[in-house]
DNA sequence: CAAAAAAAGCGACCGCAGTCGATTTTTTTC
DNA sequence: GAAAAAAATCGACTGCGGTCGCTTTTTTTG
Protein backbone atom coordinates (compact mmCIF):
# COMPACT_ATOMS: atom_id res chain seq x y z
CA UNK A 1 0.00 0.00 0.00
CA UNK A 2 1.35 3.77 -0.66
CA UNK A 3 2.10 5.86 1.66
CA UNK A 4 2.60 9.32 1.37
CA UNK A 5 3.41 10.50 4.57
CA UNK A 6 7.34 11.59 4.51
CA UNK A 7 8.54 10.39 8.04
CA UNK A 8 10.52 13.52 8.39
CA UNK A 9 8.70 16.68 10.09
CA UNK A 10 10.11 19.24 7.75
CA UNK A 11 9.42 19.90 4.45
CA UNK A 12 12.81 20.72 3.22
CA UNK A 13 13.93 17.04 4.27
CA UNK A 14 13.27 14.27 1.48
CA UNK A 15 14.65 10.63 1.18
CA UNK A 16 17.07 8.89 -0.16
CA UNK A 17 15.24 7.98 -2.80
CA UNK A 18 13.89 11.39 -3.91
CA UNK A 19 17.19 13.01 -3.34
CA UNK A 20 18.57 10.44 -5.49
CA UNK A 21 15.59 11.18 -7.95
CA UNK A 22 16.46 14.69 -8.30
CA UNK A 23 20.04 14.21 -8.68
CA UNK A 24 19.70 11.43 -11.72
CA UNK A 25 17.38 14.36 -13.28
CA UNK A 26 19.63 17.12 -12.98
CA UNK A 27 22.53 14.50 -14.34
CA UNK A 28 20.43 13.74 -17.49
CA UNK A 29 19.70 17.17 -18.21
CA UNK A 30 23.45 18.35 -17.78
CA UNK A 31 24.23 15.47 -19.90
CA UNK A 32 21.37 16.73 -22.77
CA UNK A 33 23.33 20.25 -22.55
CA UNK A 34 26.47 19.17 -23.40
CA UNK A 35 25.79 16.76 -26.28
CA UNK A 36 22.68 18.62 -27.74
CA UNK A 37 24.98 21.76 -27.72
CA UNK A 38 27.99 19.47 -28.96
CA UNK A 39 26.59 17.79 -31.57
CA UNK A 40 22.75 19.05 -31.99
CA UNK A 41 19.03 17.75 -31.02
CA UNK A 42 19.02 14.98 -33.92
CA UNK A 43 22.56 13.86 -33.97
CA UNK A 44 22.54 12.91 -30.61
CA UNK A 45 21.19 9.49 -29.60
CA UNK A 46 19.14 8.58 -26.32
CA UNK A 47 21.35 5.57 -25.59
CA UNK A 48 24.48 8.27 -26.24
CA UNK A 49 23.02 10.78 -23.58
CA UNK A 50 22.36 7.24 -21.35
CA UNK A 51 25.75 6.37 -21.59
CA UNK A 52 27.01 10.01 -20.83
CA UNK A 53 24.46 10.18 -17.67
CA UNK A 54 26.04 6.87 -16.50
CA UNK A 55 22.59 5.47 -16.97
CA UNK A 56 20.13 2.79 -18.86
CA UNK A 57 18.04 4.20 -21.93
CA UNK A 58 15.03 2.62 -20.14
CA UNK A 59 15.43 5.01 -17.24
CA UNK A 60 15.56 8.38 -18.93
CA UNK A 61 12.06 7.31 -20.25
CA UNK A 62 10.81 7.60 -16.56
CA UNK A 63 11.85 11.12 -15.77
CA UNK A 64 10.60 12.55 -19.38
CA UNK A 65 8.00 11.26 -21.96
CA UNK A 66 9.77 11.87 -24.97
CA UNK A 67 13.64 13.16 -26.34
CA UNK A 68 12.05 16.70 -26.90
CA UNK A 69 10.47 17.03 -23.60
CA UNK A 70 13.75 16.99 -22.28
CA UNK A 71 14.26 20.14 -24.24
CA UNK A 72 11.57 21.89 -22.47
CA UNK A 73 12.07 20.78 -19.31
CA UNK A 74 15.54 22.47 -19.35
CA UNK A 75 14.04 25.67 -21.03
CA UNK A 76 11.00 26.02 -18.37
CA UNK A 77 13.59 25.93 -16.04
CA UNK A 78 16.14 28.11 -17.28
CA UNK A 79 13.01 30.76 -18.21
CA UNK A 80 11.62 30.50 -14.71
CA UNK A 81 15.55 31.39 -13.78
CA UNK A 82 15.40 33.93 -15.78
CA UNK A 83 12.56 35.49 -14.62
CA UNK A 84 13.14 35.62 -11.40
CA UNK A 85 16.68 37.29 -12.46
CA UNK A 86 15.66 40.12 -14.30
CA UNK A 87 12.65 40.35 -12.21
CA UNK A 88 15.23 41.58 -9.72
CA UNK A 89 17.71 43.78 -11.75
CA UNK A 90 14.54 45.58 -13.67
CA UNK A 91 14.33 49.46 -12.91
CA UNK A 92 10.97 50.49 -13.84
CA UNK A 93 11.91 53.84 -14.84
CA UNK A 94 14.29 53.83 -17.36
CA UNK A 95 12.51 54.34 -21.06
CA UNK A 96 10.23 51.70 -22.06
CA UNK A 97 12.48 50.48 -25.10
CA UNK A 98 15.64 50.53 -23.17
CA UNK A 99 14.16 48.07 -20.80
CA UNK A 100 12.50 45.90 -23.07
CA UNK A 101 16.10 45.81 -25.53
CA UNK A 102 17.33 44.28 -21.88
CA UNK A 103 15.11 41.68 -21.49
CA UNK A 104 15.30 40.61 -24.58
CA UNK A 105 18.96 40.62 -25.90
CA UNK A 106 19.27 38.69 -22.63
CA UNK A 107 16.99 36.02 -24.05
CA UNK A 108 18.31 36.33 -26.78
CA UNK A 109 22.56 36.00 -26.33
CA UNK A 110 20.93 33.23 -24.65
CA UNK A 111 19.63 31.67 -27.20
CA UNK A 112 22.05 31.84 -29.79
CA UNK A 113 24.36 30.06 -27.16
CA UNK A 114 21.67 27.45 -27.31
CA UNK A 115 20.61 26.95 -30.35
CA UNK A 116 19.54 23.70 -30.31
CA UNK A 117 17.27 23.72 -27.68
CA UNK A 118 15.78 26.97 -28.55
CA UNK A 119 14.69 25.73 -31.75
CA UNK A 120 12.90 22.37 -30.03
CA UNK A 121 11.38 24.63 -27.43
CA UNK A 122 10.19 27.18 -29.92
CA UNK A 123 8.42 24.25 -31.97
CA UNK A 124 7.07 22.94 -29.35
CA UNK A 125 5.71 26.07 -27.81
CA UNK A 126 4.81 28.34 -30.39
CA UNK A 127 3.39 25.78 -32.92
CA UNK A 128 2.78 22.58 -31.30
CA UNK A 129 0.83 19.46 -32.33
CA UNK A 130 -1.51 19.92 -29.54
CA UNK A 131 -2.70 22.87 -27.47
CA UNK A 132 -1.03 23.70 -24.85
CA UNK A 133 -1.35 22.56 -21.85
CA UNK A 134 -2.45 23.95 -18.24
CA UNK A 135 0.79 24.10 -17.13
CA UNK A 136 2.59 24.96 -20.34
CA UNK A 137 0.42 27.93 -20.32
CA UNK A 138 1.50 28.72 -16.60
CA UNK A 139 4.93 28.90 -17.68
CA UNK A 140 3.92 31.30 -20.52
CA UNK A 141 2.10 33.16 -18.09
CA UNK A 142 4.27 33.56 -15.58
CA UNK A 143 7.27 35.30 -18.01
CA UNK A 144 4.56 37.92 -19.26
CA UNK A 145 3.36 38.73 -15.70
CA UNK A 146 7.10 39.37 -14.76
CA UNK A 147 6.37 41.92 -17.70
CA UNK A 148 3.39 43.80 -16.79
CA UNK A 149 4.69 46.08 -14.06
CA UNK A 150 6.95 47.20 -17.01
CA UNK A 151 3.76 47.82 -19.62
CA UNK A 152 1.45 49.40 -16.51
CA UNK A 153 4.84 52.23 -15.37
CA UNK A 154 5.32 53.06 -18.74
CA UNK A 155 1.38 53.77 -19.44
CA UNK A 156 1.22 56.12 -16.20
CA UNK A 157 4.87 57.60 -17.97
CA UNK A 158 3.04 58.20 -20.67
CA UNK A 159 5.18 55.77 -23.17
CA UNK A 160 2.05 53.95 -23.98
CA UNK A 161 -1.97 54.15 -24.46
CA UNK A 162 -3.73 53.69 -21.35
CA UNK A 163 -7.00 52.44 -23.09
CA UNK A 164 -5.00 49.01 -24.50
CA UNK A 165 -4.94 45.86 -22.82
CA UNK A 166 -1.69 44.68 -21.04
CA UNK A 167 -2.31 41.10 -23.29
CA UNK A 168 -2.22 42.75 -26.55
CA UNK A 169 1.14 45.53 -25.74
CA UNK A 170 2.03 41.80 -24.53
CA UNK A 171 1.18 40.60 -27.87
CA UNK A 172 3.04 43.09 -29.96
CA UNK A 173 6.20 42.85 -27.90
CA UNK A 174 6.10 39.08 -27.99
CA UNK A 175 5.16 39.43 -31.54
CA UNK A 176 8.42 41.39 -32.48
CA UNK A 177 10.43 39.00 -30.23
CA UNK A 178 8.76 36.32 -32.22
CA UNK A 179 9.89 37.91 -35.53
CA UNK A 180 13.70 38.32 -34.19
CA UNK A 181 14.23 34.93 -33.59
CA UNK A 182 12.73 33.66 -36.99
CA UNK A 183 14.78 35.92 -38.62
CA UNK A 184 17.90 34.84 -36.55
CA UNK A 185 17.12 31.41 -37.63
CA UNK A 186 16.53 31.60 -40.89
CA UNK A 187 19.88 33.61 -41.24
CA UNK A 188 18.05 36.43 -42.64
CA UNK A 189 19.79 38.54 -40.12
CA UNK A 190 22.72 37.58 -38.72
CA UNK A 191 23.59 37.54 -35.36
CA UNK A 192 25.78 41.15 -34.80
CA UNK A 193 22.61 42.75 -36.26
CA UNK A 194 19.67 41.37 -34.24
CA UNK A 195 20.01 44.27 -31.83
CA UNK A 196 19.95 46.86 -34.06
CA UNK A 197 17.11 45.43 -35.81
CA UNK A 198 15.22 44.32 -32.68
CA UNK A 199 15.69 48.17 -31.84
CA UNK A 200 14.05 49.28 -34.64
CA UNK A 201 10.84 47.29 -35.19
CA UNK A 202 10.13 47.80 -31.39
CA UNK A 203 10.46 51.50 -31.44
CA UNK A 204 8.04 51.19 -34.97
CA UNK A 205 5.85 49.15 -33.00
CA UNK A 206 5.37 51.97 -30.82
CA UNK A 207 4.90 54.62 -32.47
CA UNK A 208 2.95 53.17 -35.31
CA UNK A 209 2.85 53.01 -38.93
CA UNK A 210 0.64 55.60 -39.23
CA UNK A 211 1.89 58.88 -40.58
CA UNK B 1 26.43 10.39 -71.96
CA UNK B 2 23.34 12.46 -71.25
CA UNK B 3 21.30 14.55 -72.95
CA UNK B 4 19.26 16.98 -72.23
CA UNK B 5 18.14 18.35 -75.80
CA UNK B 6 14.38 17.11 -76.35
CA UNK B 7 13.41 16.04 -79.83
CA UNK B 8 10.06 17.92 -79.46
CA UNK B 9 10.36 21.07 -81.08
CA UNK B 10 7.68 22.81 -78.32
CA UNK B 11 8.75 23.45 -74.78
CA UNK B 12 5.47 21.75 -73.97
CA UNK B 13 5.18 18.62 -74.82
CA UNK B 14 7.26 16.02 -72.33
CA UNK B 15 8.49 12.90 -72.78
CA UNK B 16 6.86 9.91 -71.59
CA UNK B 17 8.99 9.75 -68.44
CA UNK B 18 8.77 13.19 -67.37
CA UNK B 19 4.66 13.05 -67.81
CA UNK B 20 5.06 9.91 -65.66
CA UNK B 21 7.30 11.39 -63.22
CA UNK B 22 4.79 14.60 -63.26
CA UNK B 23 1.74 12.14 -62.46
CA UNK B 24 3.90 10.30 -59.82
CA UNK B 25 4.86 13.58 -57.93
CA UNK B 26 1.24 14.42 -57.98
CA UNK B 27 0.02 11.00 -56.86
CA UNK B 28 2.39 11.16 -53.79
CA UNK B 29 1.01 14.84 -52.96
CA UNK B 30 -2.16 13.78 -52.80
CA UNK B 31 -1.85 10.64 -50.96
CA UNK B 32 -0.03 12.97 -48.88
CA UNK B 33 -2.74 15.51 -48.14
CA UNK B 34 -5.31 12.58 -47.59
CA UNK B 35 -3.24 11.22 -45.18
CA UNK B 36 -1.65 13.82 -43.17
CA UNK B 37 -5.00 15.24 -42.87
CA UNK B 38 -7.21 12.29 -41.89
CA UNK B 39 -4.52 10.78 -39.61
CA UNK B 40 -1.64 13.23 -39.20
CA UNK B 41 1.72 13.90 -39.68
CA UNK B 42 3.50 11.66 -37.53
CA UNK B 43 0.72 9.06 -37.48
CA UNK B 44 1.08 8.41 -41.12
CA UNK B 45 4.30 6.13 -42.29
CA UNK B 46 6.14 6.29 -45.35
CA UNK B 47 5.58 2.86 -45.69
CA UNK B 48 1.69 3.33 -45.72
CA UNK B 49 1.94 6.25 -47.67
CA UNK B 50 3.66 4.43 -50.69
CA UNK B 51 1.23 1.82 -49.99
CA UNK B 52 -1.42 4.71 -50.72
CA UNK B 53 0.37 6.05 -54.03
CA UNK B 54 0.75 2.45 -55.34
CA UNK B 55 4.47 2.96 -55.11
CA UNK B 56 7.38 1.40 -53.14
CA UNK B 57 8.82 3.46 -49.91
CA UNK B 58 12.28 3.64 -51.72
CA UNK B 59 10.49 5.71 -54.65
CA UNK B 60 9.31 8.22 -52.59
CA UNK B 61 12.91 9.48 -51.35
CA UNK B 62 13.52 9.98 -55.19
CA UNK B 63 11.03 12.45 -55.26
CA UNK B 64 11.39 13.95 -52.25
CA UNK B 65 14.93 14.35 -49.80
CA UNK B 66 12.70 14.03 -46.28
CA UNK B 67 9.27 13.07 -44.96
CA UNK B 68 8.99 16.64 -43.80
CA UNK B 69 10.09 17.73 -47.25
CA UNK B 70 6.84 16.27 -48.41
CA UNK B 71 4.87 18.91 -46.42
CA UNK B 72 7.32 21.75 -47.48
CA UNK B 73 6.61 20.92 -51.60
CA UNK B 74 3.09 20.42 -50.91
CA UNK B 75 2.55 24.00 -49.18
CA UNK B 76 5.45 26.02 -51.46
CA UNK B 77 3.11 24.62 -54.21
CA UNK B 78 -0.25 26.06 -52.41
CA UNK B 79 1.52 29.34 -51.14
CA UNK B 80 2.16 29.93 -54.96
CA UNK B 81 -1.36 29.12 -56.20
CA UNK B 82 -2.47 31.14 -53.55
CA UNK B 83 -0.06 34.53 -54.74
CA UNK B 84 -1.63 34.24 -58.23
CA UNK B 85 -5.13 34.09 -57.06
CA UNK B 86 -4.59 37.17 -55.21
CA UNK B 87 -2.86 39.07 -57.38
CA UNK B 88 -5.69 38.50 -59.13
CA UNK B 89 -8.34 39.41 -57.14
CA UNK B 90 -6.83 42.05 -54.57
CA UNK B 91 -8.26 45.67 -55.27
CA UNK B 92 -5.51 48.40 -53.90
CA UNK B 93 -8.17 51.12 -53.33
CA UNK B 94 -10.19 49.66 -50.58
CA UNK B 95 -8.52 50.34 -47.19
CA UNK B 96 -5.46 48.87 -46.45
CA UNK B 97 -6.88 47.15 -43.04
CA UNK B 98 -9.79 45.05 -45.08
CA UNK B 99 -7.03 43.97 -47.44
CA UNK B 100 -5.01 42.63 -45.23
CA UNK B 101 -7.56 41.10 -43.38
CA UNK B 102 -9.11 39.42 -46.68
CA UNK B 103 -5.46 37.97 -47.05
CA UNK B 104 -4.12 36.94 -44.25
CA UNK B 105 -7.85 35.26 -43.21
CA UNK B 106 -8.25 33.12 -46.33
CA UNK B 107 -4.38 32.33 -45.90
CA UNK B 108 -5.94 31.26 -41.91
CA UNK B 109 -8.95 29.42 -43.70
CA UNK B 110 -6.58 27.25 -45.23
CA UNK B 111 -4.12 26.77 -42.55
CA UNK B 112 -7.10 25.64 -40.09
CA UNK B 113 -8.12 22.91 -42.93
CA UNK B 114 -5.33 21.58 -43.29
CA UNK B 115 -3.69 21.88 -40.07
CA UNK B 116 -1.03 19.25 -39.59
CA UNK B 117 1.02 20.71 -43.11
CA UNK B 118 0.75 24.05 -41.54
CA UNK B 119 2.51 22.63 -38.44
CA UNK B 120 5.32 21.33 -40.17
CA UNK B 121 5.73 24.06 -42.74
CA UNK B 122 5.71 26.62 -39.69
CA UNK B 123 8.53 24.94 -38.25
CA UNK B 124 11.00 24.80 -41.21
CA UNK B 125 10.78 27.85 -42.19
CA UNK B 126 10.25 30.30 -39.15
CA UNK B 127 12.79 28.11 -36.57
CA UNK B 128 14.37 26.12 -39.27
CA UNK B 129 17.63 24.11 -38.00
CA UNK B 130 19.57 25.31 -40.51
CA UNK B 131 19.56 28.65 -42.45
CA UNK B 132 17.26 29.16 -45.40
CA UNK B 133 18.20 28.51 -48.79
CA UNK B 134 18.44 30.37 -51.78
CA UNK B 135 15.23 28.75 -52.85
CA UNK B 136 13.35 28.73 -50.10
CA UNK B 137 13.93 32.74 -49.32
CA UNK B 138 12.74 33.28 -53.10
CA UNK B 139 9.09 31.67 -51.92
CA UNK B 140 9.02 33.52 -49.15
CA UNK B 141 10.22 37.02 -51.00
CA UNK B 142 8.05 35.67 -53.97
CA UNK B 143 4.79 36.08 -51.54
CA UNK B 144 5.79 39.29 -49.35
CA UNK B 145 6.68 40.62 -52.70
CA UNK B 146 2.90 40.32 -53.78
CA UNK B 147 1.84 42.88 -50.85
CA UNK B 148 4.18 45.48 -51.59
CA UNK B 149 2.21 47.33 -54.26
CA UNK B 150 -0.67 47.51 -51.66
CA UNK B 151 1.94 48.98 -48.43
CA UNK B 152 3.45 51.25 -51.58
CA UNK B 153 -0.45 52.28 -52.60
CA UNK B 154 -1.20 52.70 -48.82
CA UNK B 155 1.84 55.01 -48.43
CA UNK B 156 0.27 56.60 -50.94
CA UNK B 157 -3.12 57.13 -49.75
CA UNK B 158 -1.76 58.30 -46.70
CA UNK B 159 -2.55 55.17 -44.72
CA UNK B 160 1.14 54.73 -43.92
CA UNK B 161 3.81 56.43 -42.85
CA UNK B 162 6.10 57.09 -46.21
CA UNK B 163 9.41 57.28 -43.99
CA UNK B 164 9.57 53.65 -43.65
CA UNK B 165 11.21 50.66 -45.44
CA UNK B 166 8.77 48.22 -47.71
CA UNK B 167 10.77 45.41 -45.48
CA UNK B 168 10.15 46.89 -42.14
CA UNK B 169 6.39 47.07 -42.62
CA UNK B 170 5.88 43.44 -44.14
CA UNK B 171 8.23 42.64 -41.30
CA UNK B 172 5.08 43.61 -38.49
CA UNK B 173 2.18 42.48 -40.62
CA UNK B 174 4.12 39.16 -40.64
CA UNK B 175 4.67 39.15 -37.16
CA UNK B 176 1.46 40.01 -36.42
CA UNK B 177 0.14 37.18 -38.48
CA UNK B 178 2.85 34.68 -37.33
CA UNK B 179 1.31 35.56 -33.51
CA UNK B 180 -1.73 35.18 -34.70
CA UNK B 181 -1.02 31.17 -36.42
CA UNK B 182 0.82 30.72 -32.66
CA UNK B 183 -2.32 31.87 -30.25
CA UNK B 184 -4.59 29.31 -32.35
CA UNK B 185 -1.97 26.60 -32.43
CA UNK B 186 -2.03 26.86 -28.97
CA UNK B 187 -5.13 26.66 -28.11
CA UNK B 188 -5.05 30.54 -26.64
CA UNK B 189 -7.29 31.91 -29.16
CA UNK B 190 -10.29 29.97 -30.62
CA UNK B 191 -10.96 29.44 -34.10
CA UNK B 192 -13.76 31.77 -34.52
CA UNK B 193 -12.35 33.87 -32.33
CA UNK B 194 -8.88 34.56 -34.64
CA UNK B 195 -10.56 37.02 -37.37
CA UNK B 196 -11.17 39.71 -34.66
CA UNK B 197 -7.86 39.27 -32.71
CA UNK B 198 -6.37 39.56 -35.53
CA UNK B 199 -8.54 42.86 -36.79
CA UNK B 200 -7.86 44.43 -33.24
CA UNK B 201 -3.74 43.45 -33.81
CA UNK B 202 -3.55 44.66 -37.11
CA UNK B 203 -5.29 48.30 -36.44
CA UNK B 204 -2.94 48.22 -33.27
CA UNK B 205 -0.21 48.06 -35.23
CA UNK B 206 -0.92 51.07 -37.62
CA UNK B 207 -2.01 53.06 -34.61
CA UNK B 208 0.86 52.63 -32.66
CA UNK B 209 1.09 51.78 -29.06
CA UNK B 210 2.53 55.14 -27.45
CA UNK B 211 -0.48 58.00 -26.90
C1' DC C 1 15.43 -3.11 -84.13
C1' DA C 2 19.07 -4.65 -80.98
C1' DA C 3 22.50 -3.30 -77.74
C1' DA C 4 24.01 -0.03 -74.49
C1' DA C 5 23.21 3.60 -71.36
C1' DA C 6 20.47 6.18 -68.24
C1' DA C 7 16.72 6.78 -65.29
C1' DA C 8 13.27 5.20 -62.19
C1' DG C 9 11.49 1.75 -59.04
C1' DC C 10 11.98 -1.11 -55.33
C1' DG C 11 12.21 -3.44 -50.68
C1' DA C 12 15.64 -5.53 -47.48
C1' DC C 13 18.37 -3.33 -44.27
C1' DC C 14 20.24 0.19 -40.64
C1' DG C 15 20.00 3.33 -36.70
C1' DC C 16 17.28 5.46 -33.42
C1' DA C 17 12.95 6.95 -30.51
C1' DG C 18 10.16 4.93 -27.57
C1' DT C 19 7.93 0.41 -25.01
C1' DC C 20 7.67 -3.33 -21.84
C1' DG C 21 8.39 -6.96 -18.80
C1' DA C 22 12.00 -8.73 -16.04
C1' DT C 23 15.34 -7.39 -12.34
C1' DT C 24 17.32 -4.63 -8.71
C1' DT C 25 16.95 -1.24 -5.06
C1' DT C 26 14.51 1.19 -1.58
C1' DT C 27 10.76 1.63 1.62
C1' DT C 28 7.19 -0.18 4.49
C1' DT C 29 5.23 -3.54 7.52
C1' DC C 30 5.15 -6.45 11.54
C1' DG D 1 15.74 -7.60 10.81
C1' DA D 2 13.05 -10.42 7.52
C1' DA D 3 9.21 -10.46 4.37
C1' DA D 4 6.32 -7.87 1.43
C1' DA D 5 5.30 -3.93 -1.26
C1' DA D 6 6.55 -0.17 -4.08
C1' DA D 7 9.55 2.32 -6.85
C1' DA D 8 13.28 2.67 -9.94
C1' DT D 9 16.46 0.67 -13.40
C1' DC D 10 17.44 -1.64 -17.29
C1' DG D 11 18.23 -3.36 -22.06
C1' DA D 12 16.06 -6.45 -25.51
C1' DC D 13 12.46 -5.47 -28.64
C1' DT D 14 9.19 -2.84 -31.98
C1' DG D 15 8.10 0.33 -35.58
C1' DC D 16 9.44 3.93 -38.51
C1' DG D 17 12.45 7.30 -41.23
C1' DG D 18 15.88 7.05 -44.35
C1' DT D 19 19.72 4.38 -47.31
C1' DC D 20 21.59 1.39 -50.73
C1' DG D 21 22.37 -1.68 -54.23
C1' DC D 22 19.89 -4.56 -57.24
C1' DT D 23 16.03 -4.89 -60.92
C1' DT D 24 12.97 -3.04 -64.32
C1' DT D 25 11.67 0.46 -67.59
C1' DT D 26 12.68 4.05 -70.81
C1' DT D 27 15.74 6.42 -73.86
C1' DT D 28 19.65 6.75 -76.83
C1' DT D 29 22.81 4.99 -80.17
C1' DG D 30 24.22 2.99 -84.64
Amino acid sequence: MPKYQNHNIGLIMSSIREQHKIRTRRCILDSAVKLFSRKGFEQTSIEELAREAGIGKGTIYSYFQTKRDIVKAFCDDQLEFARSELAAKSNPDTPLIDQLMIIFMADFNYVTEHKEFGRVYLHEKVFPKEPLSEEDFQVQNDYFDMLYPIYRRAQELGELRSDLELLHISGHIYAIYLLMLSCWYTGMIPTGDIGAAMKTMLTQTIEGLKP
